[in-house]
RNA sequence: GCGGGCGUAGUUCAAUGGUAGAACGGCAGCCUUCCAAGCUGCAUAUGCCGGUUCGAUCCCGGUCGCCCGCUCCA
């Protein structure tokens, strides 16, 4: 067998098997696409349900072992994908991302109109001006112009203060001549909705944009119900929606997408121990899942890149296709400070402070948040699994772990004659009922291997004569195509072993 | 949102201003005691809209989608 791991992997071939094999599909295919949204088919809802229950079993039924070697509390929640608005004002999203671009027709540059300044006066040519650095680059344009070098002869205004009859006076920063730049228009990441039955402007509302405003809006509910107390997580899991300006790279950056996230709640002086504990807790989950640590890096993000809330973040980050030889990001870990509950604090006017009888203190607890997309998650698993070998009929096999795999075996009768068939779906009948597995009896037997190679299921159960006399079955393992008997007996005891195995 | 490239069965490709062909895949049947074998048959495509033309999959325009670069990315 020859894996080829320096031969680089297309994520157009990636594509077209997720296609093919009903895993993804493109949204509104028959109608010619629809750009930023995917389908789940049969096989890649069963792997993202696989991963979206991982996660869910190692976050809020069986969470991690805290630093103190007691295990730490975790609660799940559902909440609305849309709100009353006005959380989206109070968590910055509507206010901070709602910035009108103005674009120049003739250099095809993008300026935010507010930070887009023009400098006025009595005539008519009115330069612009945007991020200048060096002061002295004011006069020298202007005199390039033909202006008056001297600043102080002008009022400097920002153009989206400015008449759009007095657009055509305005030169560009980045052109010669006037009138080159459009009014400036809104660019929204939020996508809006109107609830109610009429259509009114007053009554627009949002798509979130992430779970975790619903986590910090139901965070006194979950206290004063589940008798949980600092620290302790709140976790979800959900669809969110961004308006990217470019949906990219598959399902990587798709317009609706899907997050599991966990808001861990805990006294202010400890978050930097929780940030490292989850940190380190996210690396490991991504690896028992199946990716390979080799791939995962960790970046610790710029502060200047950092968003409105955050105070450290680290990312991390998979090495897809795409991203070779960099990495793009599988998950963000971020400190969030007190940010969102002081925030909802302030735009409620509820008290969101914990008051801690022990300590008699009252403080708004600090929140380390892993989130973590299930999308991405699902893109990262299939381009981890997707093996090139062209020893195989195949060619290629998606080798996922046993226990993401959609299909944990298939059970195949050797032939399609009388005395293989109803041992095999009696097999059938038994396992599925602790096992998502696939009977197939149609067809040669190489076929259906080969079939199964490519959807990524690790066993195939194959009934043939020696089963009518001594109950054993063909176990053919995926990766090695290796092949051994089993007593049908255990065939379940096997399985469940290998789910657990990492 | 800008620039460039591309759009033919499920997939990968062919062909042509005169009405589209293959391989693999799929389905049905036969055969078959372990890796897409063999045989027979069947189904499936010029993204969409418009224009030029006697006739357009091919030429032109628009649109939608995909890829690359830029931009953006809470």
């Amino acid at each position: 067998m020859t894996q080829s791991a320096d031969k680089p992997v297309d994520m157009k071939d990636i594509v077209a098997l997720c296609k093919r094999r009903g895993f993804i599909f493109q949204a509104s295919d028959i109608y010619g696409g629809y750009n930023g949204f995917w389908d789940f088919g049969p096989l890649g809802t069963e792997l993202k349900n696989n991963l979206r229950d991982s996660w869910w079993k190692n976050m809020v039924v069986t969470p991690p072992i805290g630093p103190d070697g007691t295990p730490v509390s975790i609660v799940g929640l559902d909440s609305a994908i849309i709100q009353n608005p006005r959380v989206w004002q109070a968590s910055g999203h509507v206010g901070g991302f709602n910035d009108p671009m103005v674009d120049c027709r003739e250099s095809k540059a993008r300026y935010r109109a507010d930070h887009l300044l023009v400098y006025t006066n009595d005539g008519d040519i009115w330069p612009a001006f945007y991020n200048v650095e060096d002061a002295a680059d004011i006069p020298r344009r202007l005199k390039k112009l033909k202006q008056n070098e001297d600043i102080s002869t002008y009022k400097i205004v920002s153009f989206d203060q400015i008449s759009a009859d007095d657009y055509a006076k305005i030169i560009g920063p980045d052109t010669k001549t006037a009138g080159t730049l459009t009014e400036p228009r809104q660019f929204s990441m939020m996508l809006d909705t109107f609830p109610g039955v009429i259509r009114d402007e007053e009554r627009k509302a949002y798509l979130r944009p992430e779970t975790a405003q619903g986590i910090f809006t139901n965070y006194k509910n979950i206290i004063d119900s589940m008798r949980v107390k600092p620290p302790f997580g709140i976790a979800q899991i959900g669809k969110a929606f961004r308006n990217e300006v470019t949906p990219r790279n598959f399902i990587f950056r798709s317009r609706e997408f899907e997050q599991m996230e966990m808001e861990w709640f805990c006294p202010p002086e400890d978050h930097a121990m929780w940030f490292e504990f989850w940190v380190d807790q996210r690396k490991k989950w991504w690896e028992s899942v199946g990716m390979d640590a080799n791939k995962i890096f960790l970046h610790d993000i710029e502060k200047s890149e950092l968003a409105h809330y955050s105070a450290r973040t680290i990312d991390i980050e998979y090495k897809y296709p795409f991203s070779d030889p960099n990495f793009d990001e599988l998950e963000g870990i971020a400190h969030r400070g007190d940010y969102d509950l002081s925030k909802h604090q302030e735009h409620s006017g509820q008290k969101l402070e914990y008051f801690d009888q022990q300590e008699n203190r009252r403080y708004l607890p600090h929140v380390i948040e892993p989130a973590a997309g299930l999308t991405r998650g699902v893109l990262a698993l299939i381009c981890e699994a997707y093996t090139i070998d062209e020893n195989r009929p195949s060619g290629v096999y998606l080798n996922f772990h046993p226990s993401m795999a959609p299909k944990k075996a298939a059970i195949l009768p050797l032939t399609a004659k009388e005395d293989h068939v109803p041992i095999a779906t009696k097999l059938y009948l038994d396992l599925r009922e602790e096992f998502s597995v696939d009977l197939d009896i149609k067809q040669n037997i190489g076929k259906r291997y080969a079939r199964q190679d490519e959807i990524g299921t690790p066993y195939c159960f194959t009934i043939d004569n020696d089963t009518i006399s001594d109950q054993t079955v063909t176990v053919r393992e995926r990766n090695t195509m290796a092949q051994e008997r089993i007593h049908m007996d255990k065939i379940a005891e096997f399985l469940r072993e290998k789910m657990k195995a990492v």
